[in-house]
RNA sequence: GGCGACAUAGCCAAGCGGUAAGGCAGAGGUCUGCAAAAUCUCCAUCUCCGGUUCAAAUCCGGAUGUCGCCUCCA
């Protein structure tokens, strides 16, 4: 299996730490607010990640931290007259249920940053006492000047910095990269003990100390969004540097942005879309075939258009599902004949080639194809698809294919549409095609797609 | 100013030196009373210009274009 690590700029043959386990970090949400469709991206990404590596026979530790105490946080306090921590926690229900509903599976542990307010004290601590942070004014600062290795994850020099970008002007600081370990609290604002004074700790600290506290000093991949790589990946790493000398992962993933439209998200343009407003609308495996068609890495372009083509693609799996009445079948007793070894060899070379979903997505359309193949015997056909289900399942599809299969339908309608369907019939047998195609007509307006077959007229929803 | 990514059919998208996967949309044949579904068939030489090579979408150089990071951000 290789994987792209962003710290070597090239695909590794990736191996874990310890034979047989794979401990993976990806960084969760700060709940300020509803997070977006941006977000949903990474979430899936690293579910994907874990389950593709799960499939592969590892025993994954997955950990997603909870950011719960932050700038953002105390201004929406502000905002909705509540205290910090109510805000902390409905959005964090709204995190997981949102990322439910998007149909990623829990991760081992998600440690919220409140819980380790210790521990950071204590790494900070560390850090000045090793010479590489300097307390100032009540706040601490990492000195990034004290560690040559800086910069070396996102290819940043701290000295072309100073040209052309912006950086924060503060009089505290010794060196204007350097980054706050430590915030010292403005009057009325929620604040922790510390040898520094009341304050809370700063953002980068806590991946650290939840990482090195769950999986341990250096661990084996360490994910999240491009945009996350500097500062605070790269701060991230450089504290575990200042504090064991040793990196903090191995790996270092980071998936691609998304635009919206062409143009980036951003609440001023008003092209924001959160998650749940997009799961209002449109279906999770829709969501989740959108992002698995395009390379994790790569920018993707949001548009509804490309879900709606999504959406008809996924349609696909559950019509042939549908087509071979699998509700009513025992996956377990179906054999998978040998000739369908070749699926299974591609799908995992496409996956085991850096998560190539895009290639993993081809190789179910090929057996949606043998699915549906009429031509062929059935227990092949149930075969393929058993086989579409089980590599499916690895990407995060067909987690309720129950539901998606059952069509939810009002004792009314039924009854309306199983008159028209028995008027038809009579009409058909009597050559009154005028009649029948009327008839056909309501039933389309309905919502239905209508099929004559052999045994009879088969409808269904659309 | 520094760093980086990308450019493949109408749209989305794989491909990473050996002659263009897949999805959506579209066209035609079979089947059907007609449809639908199914099935068969068709639909690109890879932004441009040079170079390396027996061979390039794939490597190198250049041009053009698009996007991202350097500031909170998935």
């Amino acid at each position: 299996m290789r994987i792209y690590n962003t710290m070597t700029r090239q695909k590794e043959e990736f191996v874990p730490i310890e034979p047989g386990k794979v401990k993976l970090y990806a960084c969760g949400p700060t709940v300020y607010n509803y997070f977006h469709i941006g977000n949903a991206r990474a979430f899936i990404t690293f579910d994907v990640v874990r389950r593709y590596l799960e499939y592969r026979g590892y025993e994954v530790t997955y950990v997603q931290n909870i950011t719960d105490i932050e700038d953002k946080i105390i201004a929406q306090s502000i905002k909705e007259h509540i205290p910090f921590t109510e805000v902390a926690e409905k959005y964090t229900k709204a995190f997981l249920d949102d990322v439910e509903r998007l149909g990623t599976k829990r991760p081992t542990f998600q440690p919220k940053a409140t819980e380790y307010i210790q521990h950071m004290i204590d790494l900070i601590k560390e850090q000045v006492d090793n010479g590489f942070a300097y307390e100032s004014g009540g706040d601490v600062y990492f000195a990034v000047t004290k560690l040559p290795q800086y910069g070396q994850l996102s290819g940043k020099k701290i000295d072309d910095q100073k040209a052309g970008a912006r950086v924060e002007e503060n009089e505290n600081k010794q060196h204007p990269a350097d980054f706050t370990l430590w915030k010292a609290a403005k009057p009325g604002e929620p604040s922790w003990s510390s040898p520094w004074g009341k304050g809370r700790p700063g953002w980068h600290t806590e991946c650290v100390v939840m990482s090195r506290d769950l999986l341990g000093v250096t661990f084996d991949i360490h994910g999240g969004g491009t945009d996350l790589m500097f500062p605070h990946h790269e701060n991230e790493l450089a504290q575990a540097l200042a504090t064991t000398g040793k990196p903090l992962a191995n790996y270092w993933m980071h998936n691609g942005f998304l635009n919206i439209e062409g143009e980036k998200m951003s609440k001023s343009l008003n092209n924001f879309f959160t998650a749940r407003e997009i799961l209002d609308v449109y279906d999770a495996e829709a969501i989740r075939f959108f992002f698995l068609s395009k390379h994790y890495r790569s920018p993707i372009d949001f548009n509804r258009e490309l879900i709606e083509e999504s959406k008809t693609a996924v349609q696909n799996f559950y019509t042939a599902l549908s087509d071979l009445n699998w509700l009513t079948i025992n996956p377990e007793q179906i054999e998978l004949p040998e000739q369908l070894n070749k699926y299974i060899i591609e799908f995992n070379e496409a996956m085991d080639d850096d998560f190539n979903s895009a290639r993993a997505l081809a190789i179910l359309f090929e057996l949606v194809g043998k699915a549906k193949n009429t031509t062929t015997a059935l227990l092949e056909r149930q075969a393929a698809a058993k086989l579409m289900v089980q590599l499916g399942s690895v990407l995060g599809f067909f987690q309720n294919t129950e539901a998606h299969l059952t069509q939810a339908i009002d004792p009314e309608k039924l009854k309306l549409i199983e008159a028209l369907v028995q008027q038809r019939n009579l009409a058909r047998q009597n050559k009154d095609w005028a009649a029948s195609d009327k008839l056909r007509d309501e039933l389309i307006a309905l919502g239905l797609e209508v099929k004559d077959t052999k045994d009879g007229t088969v409808w269904k929803l659309l």
